[in-house]
DNA sequence: TTAAAATGCAATATATATTTTGCATTATGT
DNA sequence: ACATAATGCAAAATATATATTGCATTTTAA
C-alpha cells in the first residue's frame, strides 16, 4: 500500500526524495520504494524519516498495515 | 537498548513471550530479541504486535532509537 | 516546448532480520 | 528444595531490506 501520508509530510517540507534519503542515510531508490508501498522498513528507518519529517510513527505509519 | 514498554505490555495482557509469538505469527526467539534490543523489526511487525497488544506504534516504539 | 531535475523501474550484490535447533539459565508454583 | 515453565543464548541457514548502477519516464521551470 502507498504511502501517501509520507509522500505529503515530504513534500510539505519541500523535500526531493533525495533530500530525505540523505537527511536519514539511505538511498534515493529505498525512500521511494516506502513511499511506494513496496518495502517494508525497518523501525530504525521509520524513526528517523519521523524525525526528520517533523512527525510521530502514528501519524506516518499507522495503520498502514492492516 | 531493551524495549520495555513493550515487555510491560506483554505482561499486562498476561502473554509468554510465545503466546505473543504465535499471535503476530513469528518465532519466539525473535519477539525475545526485540525486548532485548537487539532486533531492529520491521515496520510491519512492529504493527502487528501493536494490534496484539492493543497499543499503538507511539505507545511502544517511539523514541526507542534516537 | 525544451532542458534539466525528479522520480520510476529493474537486475544484481550485500547487509541484516528472522528461522531453526538445541541447550543453559532463570523464574514460578507446589 | 524440587519440578516445570519461561526465558536467554548461540550457530548456521534462509528470507528480505537496502545498496548500487544504469536507464526510462515524468515533472518542473524557463
Amino acid at each position: 500500500m502507498k504511502n501517501i501520508k509520507m509522500k505529503v509530510a515530504r513534500i510539505e517540507r519541500d523535500m526531493k526524495q533525495e533530500d530525505l534519503a540523505r537527511a536519514v542515510g539511505v538511498t534515493r531508490q529505498t525512500i521511494g520504494l516506502i513511499e511506494a508501498g513496496k518495502y517494508n522498513p525497518s523501525l530504525k528507518l521509520c524513526i528517523a524519516i519521523c524525525k526528520a519529517l517533523g512527525k510521530t510513527l502514528d501519524e506516518l505509519f499507522w495503520e498502514e498495515t492492516p
